[in-house]
RNA sequence: AGACUCCGUUCAGGGC
């Protein structure tokens, strides 16, 4: 039971949600934690129904942790009231629920309620830093996220991710660039973000520099490129990209296809988005979502294949 | 054994 619960956390952990749910349901036998952790695999998986059932339908004892993550679970999926109301009921506020009570707000945008259960908080640590900060940063509050970041007892990789990210998509490349090269960690992380910087503004050459100079290059930084040469119009290339990024045995997800799909629109291959879309069901496995269905549904309409725009809204 | 924080993709339309 114990080893099995570690596997469905992990699993939730890497988005196998479907496996996560297999081992839990052949478990001979359940307890708080084990459904705990499978509670937390369907949050962070998006599967707010399913993690709503389990809680209040399976579940029955609750602690502190099978609240919090009950609490993160609606935080995540938009559902502000429902975490309040977890929050409001909890007898001992734990550091973790306040974290997360804390970024729930500020993802809904309410940054002052946000910054009030932070000044209320009566420990903190890096987590609740760190998610004041990403409030500030989110919103591109620069000089707010700055304060923050220079007023934290110390730093870790994400600190440093979320204030180099904001900079950077505030427009201040430069600025992007010196934090960067102070930066006490030079991780696949954070080459990642500044690659992913210079994609976004837009900065081709750029982008293409640094991807040649990586040691490591992960889903992310061919995303970057893929990104890059989207933005300048140059689809051909980007469908290149795709194509060596599966050589290099990179396996791409579900964004990479939108990309692709995009790319394929704006160069009008109907044929060819088809096959992609086809293969990315077939070959890897990833369910289409609706924003995939959009991005078919843009280019049939563009090549004026309407009719079959008409029946995929169907 | 379980919970909290960061980062990647965007189409169309409308307003200024």
């Amino acid at each position: 039971l114990v080893s099995t619960t570690t596997m469905i956390a992990e699993f939730g952990n890497y988005g196998k949600l479907e496996e996560a749910q297999n081992l839990f349901e052949a478990l001979p036998e359940q307890n708080l934690v084990s459904e705990t952790a499978m509670l937390a695999a369907y949050s962070q998986n998006g599967s707010l129904e399913q993690a709503r059932n389990l809680f209040e339908r399976s579940m029955q004892q609750w602690d502190h942790i099978s609240l919090s993550a009950m609490l993160s679970a609606y935080a995540h999926n938009g559902c502000l009231e429902d975490a309040q109301g977890i929050f409001d009921r909890m007898e001992h506020l734990s550091l973790t629920a306040c974290n997360a009570m804390l970024t729930a707000h500020a993802q809904n945008g309410n940054l002052e309620r946000a910054r009030q259960i932070f000044d209320e908080m009566g420990s903190k640590n890096l987590v609740s830093w760190n998610a004041i900060l990403s409030a500030y940063a989110q919103c591109l509050y620069l000089d707010e996220a700055r304060v923050v970041f220079d007023s934290m007892p110390e730093h870790d990789m994400i600190s440093w991710n979320s204030i180099l990210s904001a900079t950077a998509q505030h427009g201040n490349m430069h600025d992007a660039e010196y934090l960067f090269v102070k930066l006490p960690y030079q991780t696949s992380l954070s080459w990642n973000t500044m690659i992913t910087a210079n994609a976004q503004v837009g900065h081709l050459l750029e982008t293409t520099k640094m991807f040649d100079e990586m040691w490591e290059r992960n889903v992310l930084s061919w995303t970057a490129v893929l990104t890059a040469h989207f933005h300048h119009g140059q689809s051909d290339e980007a469908l290149l990209v795709f194509d060596s990024m599966k050589l290099d045995d990179v396996i791409p997800d579900e964004i990479c296809f939108v990309l692709v799909l995009l790319a394929c629109s704006h160069a009008g291959k109907v044929f060819l988005g088809r096959c992609y879309f086809q293969s990315m069901m077939a070959d890897f496995g990833i369910q289409p979502s609706k924003q995939h269905y959009c991005c078919v549904l843009d280019m049939l309409a563009r090549s004026g294949h309407l009719s079959e725009a008409r029946d995929l809204i169907k």
